[in-house]
RNA sequence: GGAGCUGUAGCUCAGUUUGGUUAGAGCGUCUGCCUGUCACGCAGAAGGCCGCGAGUUCGAGUCUCGUCAGCUCCGCCA
């Protein structure tokens, strides 16, 4: 007899059930030996049962038991009764189990860390035994989130009349975007296919292929950098319809948001979400992924200082920049080395310096103090509304980057008061739209597409694209949760005219387009319906459902910072055969 | 590509400012005792390439340079 199986699972005891045989099977979470009487609470993914050992009862069993050690696998055979003293912290306290019989199945080596939640061991060590760090009930309950998502997602769009449909994840490299990843081809050597950084174009053409209704949960790869809220490989939920537009994306990507956040936090969220343009979210957050849950927004100040004699200021004015500014509520305390603490903070965004006003007791302070006048400065308070007590934060720079700056600086003020910790609970959805179609790359000194080159300028922009392209706003739109993006899309290009306009004017030759976007290209001449979808990031969504900031909590086997996966040590060099089939030589880089 | 923080016992950390006997603590582990624990308790013990490599010095955990790794951020991420 190896072991004999489970009838019950380790959580779902109550007292209802003494007197009960059962037989469980699990692991060893703790020891307790008091000498005689030994007891063993035993774990599986549904919880934790006391089983205790008594040597009145059964000397022989209870001398086996001795060698139990932390994390030994067992299958117990016994009887459910009350306990003595019942423990009021878990759900199974009332009952134990006493050992009639059991088995070792497996033995377990010292665990490096304690399988336990709220440890505080280092992130590489977790990394190399992941296998242990999953073992622990914190983290196996966001996978347990992540998986009714994905129930819930399959059933919404199932229902909804959506097919899920797999793409390839083997495809051709496009330029744009993100870096790929690539896959060398062994039959046709010196070629390569890319992993996908989204299936982008696949389901446009499924649209095409007259599937009406797409979606897919579906792996995406990026070569780029990583973050604590990005991964090289992460997961989609992505979605396409055809005949529709932008508000028919809308209406359905809120009505998942609403059934998800209802069946998983039992909460209601308000529908319809709230909109805001790009143009506005830039303006009063300083970023296209406003976090709500507070204010603290950014006061626009240039109106009031043109007259200014402050050269700084002078010169933004003069340059067409912007001179603006945030608000700390009390913030007057903070002392001189905070706020050059935030100064430089600032100064990782571009900023050359940082402008602020103390109003304390009445008192002003500021730097700048000497260089405006009494009007000046009763201006820039008036337009904060600041009271006594509170700290006025300048920037003045080309208008994105004081925007930019103001809005990272917001974020770091609220970390550092604590306003996070007091709305961690509060969910604000947002989507902000109108994005522009393009944004210009001074250094390659031309157009991108701000979201990609398949995405529809709004008609009533058409006029603007050969005249003025940087102000050409797209039929594009991105989800928000808590300063968060955790989707994004677009109504899409359906007509081959606009299309290849539109490569025209991200200035890719005729012969770029037909090598790299070809076979869209001439599927749009075949009779494309009028198209357009989303994508929502699966990993960002579990994060805000199981309220983690870091993505690697949600993501069973996730890479460190450095693109590593420390448990089996990939990447890693290959044999040389295997690069000789592929007709890969290798150079190693030399100073 | 760049910046910051970190690396000392299985784990978490002190010691580094000002170089100097045998590198400490808590937890865990092991051994013994212990019949109602649930952070069990009590007594004892074991456990260290101070990330790695150079250098300075009579002497380096401590100073210098390099390097590797983890985390966070900027760039990057249509």
């Amino acid at each position: 007899m190896s072991f004999l199986k489970r009838n019950i699972n380790c959580g779902e005891l109550r007292d209802t059930d003494v007197s009960r045989k059962v037989v469980l099977n699990g692991w060893a979470a703790t020891v307790r030996n008091l000498g005689g009487l030994i007891f063993v609470d035993m774990r599986d993914r549904y919880g934790i049962t006391q089983v205790i050992f008594e040597p009145e009862f059964n000397p022989e069993l209870a001398e086996k038991a001795k060698e139990i050690r932390s994390e030994f696998v067992l299958w117990v055979e016994g009887e459910v009764r009350l306990r003595s003293n019942p423990n009021q912290v878990i759900p199974t306290g009332l009952i134990e189990v006493v050992a009639s019989n059991f088995g070792i199945i497996n033995k377990a080596e010292l665990p490096p860390f304690p399988i336990e939640d709220g440890i505080e061991t280092g992130e590489e060590t977790k990394l190399k035994y992941r296998y242990l760090d999953l073992r622990r009930p914190e983290l196996q309950r966001k996978f347990i989130i992540r998986n009714k998502l994905y129930q819930i997602v399959h059933q919404y769009y199932h229902d909804n009349n959506f097919l899920e449909v797999e793409t390839p994840v083997l495809m051709k490299s496009t330029p744009e975007g993100a870096r790929d990843f690539l896959v060398p081809s062994r039959i046709n050597k010196g070629k390569f296919y890319a992993l996908p950084q989204s299936p982008q174009i696949f389901k446009q053409i499924l649209m095409i292929s007259g599937f009406d209704r797409y979606m897919q949960i579906v792996k995406c790869f990026r070569d780029e950098d990583l973050r604590s809220d990005r991964q090289p490989e992460f997961t989609q939920v992505d979605v396409e319809m055809s005949f529709i537009d932008r508000d028919d994306i809308i209406s359905v990507t809120e009505g998942l948001f609403v059934k998800v956040w209802k069946e998983i936090l039992g909460l209601d969220i308000q529908s319809p979400i709230r909109r805001m343009s790009y143009a506005e979210a830039m303006s009063s957050y300083g970023s296209d992924k406003p976090d709500l849950r507070f204010g603290m927004e950014i006061n626009h100040l240039s109106s009031g200082l043109m007259s200014t004699e402050f050269k700084v200021f002078q010169d933004i004015v003069a340059a067409n920049g912007l001179i603006a500014s945030i608000k700390v509520t009390n913030g007057a305390s903070l002392s001189r080395k905070i706020i050059d603490e935030l100064t430089e903070f600032a100064k990782k965004y571009g900023a050359k310096g940082l402008a602020w006003i103390k109003i304390s007791n009445g008192e002003i302070s500021s730097p700048i103090s000497k260089f405006l006048t009494e009007e000046q400065m009763e201006f820039i308070i008036r337009s904060n509304d600041a009271k006594d007590g509170d700290l006025i934060l300048i920037s003045s720079d080309k208008r994105n980057r004081a925007l930019t700056i103001l809005g990272a600086l917001r974020l770091e003020v609220a970390r550092r008061q604590g306003i996070f910790e007091k709305v961690k609970n509060n969910f604000e959805f947002l989507w902000v739209v109108d994005f522009p179609l393009f944004e210009y790359d001074e250094e390659a000194g031309r157009y991108f597409a701000m979201h990609h080159p398949f995405t529809s300028p709004m008609e009533e922009d058409f006029h603007l694209l050969d005249t003025n392209p940087g102000e050409v706003r797209a039929k594009a739109y991105d989800i928000v949760c808590n300063g968060a993006e955790i989707g994004g899309g677009s109504i899409r290009i359906h007509d081959n005219v606009i299309q290849q306009k539109m490569f025209d004017k991200l200035g890719l030759s005729e012969s770029e387009i037909d090598e790299k976007f070809g076979f869209l290209i001439k599927a749009l001449k075949y009779g494309a319906p009028p198209h357009g979808g989303i994508a929502l990031g699966l990993d960002r969504i579990v994060m805000i459902l199981s309220g983690t900031d870091n993505i690697r909590d949600v993501i069973a086997f996730p890479k460190t910072t450095s693109g590593l996966s420390l448990m089996d040590g990939s990447p890693s060099e290959v044999e040389l055969s295997q690069l000789n089939e592929l007709g890969i030589d290798l150079f190693r880089k030399t100073e």
